[in-house]
DNA sequence: AAAAACTACTTGACTTTGCATAGTAGATAG
DNA sequence: CTATCTACTATGCAAAGTCAAGTAGTTTTT
């Protein structure tokens, strides 16, 4: 089965969540959600979300060292950022028990 | 907030899964979405939906009259759609729960 | 009987987003 | 010095939902 289509949005909102919890980089971010059950993720998925989050100004960013490696972006969450996450969370939640009570009511 | 991008996917197997119900035709399942929460849902969307589910052989159709309006078709799930609504749930279900996991845990 | 409202389905251009694939490049270990 | 790990970039594609408009049959209203 495909997953493709029910990533869709939902990744953007789980990346900023990851974002919220403190300031973090890309490669970072993708090894999280690969943990948490998005296993099928790559980066030519994540880093075009990131680049359109920024776009949007719901997370900055800013260039450092890495300890061991090449330099990373490191992004951090805006204002604007807390108050969409809030949002896509209510949102999110408010679609997938629609989905549930469909789904679940035979 | 828009919705449109957290519909991809869930919208398709919400609508096999009315279907599985029992024999309905696309005005009814579009009521039925909206009073179940997906309450933007619109007609250029819905009928899309139906006509790629049985391009895919899971579900099939019948015209037949209505006792109030003009024909209808009628649609009711195949043995392939019972197959696919089944792993549509449990996938849907462990997307869901990846996403609440990183959603939920601060 | 004419107009409005409701039922029911169709179509096509548009946008967003994720995927596949490939590439660039710094740092470190063997 | 080459392989591997870290880290980010770029391009072209496909799938699905939205918008906007349209076509029509049927029933209700005036």
């Amino acid at each position: 089965m495909d997953d493709t289509q029910l990533l869709k949005g939902v990744l953007e909102g789980c990346v900023l969540s990851v974002i919220s919890r403190g300031e973090t980089y890309g490669y970072e971010i993708l090894s999280v959600l690969i943990e948490n059950g998005f296993d099928t993720l790559i980066e030519g998925t994540l880093y075009p979300v990131l680049t359109r989050l920024q776009k949007k100004g719901l997370i900055a960013c800013r260039i450092g060292k890495s300890p061991l490696g090449p330099s990373r972006k490191y992004f951090s969450i805006t204002p604007d950022g807390e108050g969409y996450l809030a949002a896509f969370a209510e949102n999110y939640a408010k679609i997938t028990q629609a989905a549930m009570n469909i789904l679940n009511d035979e």
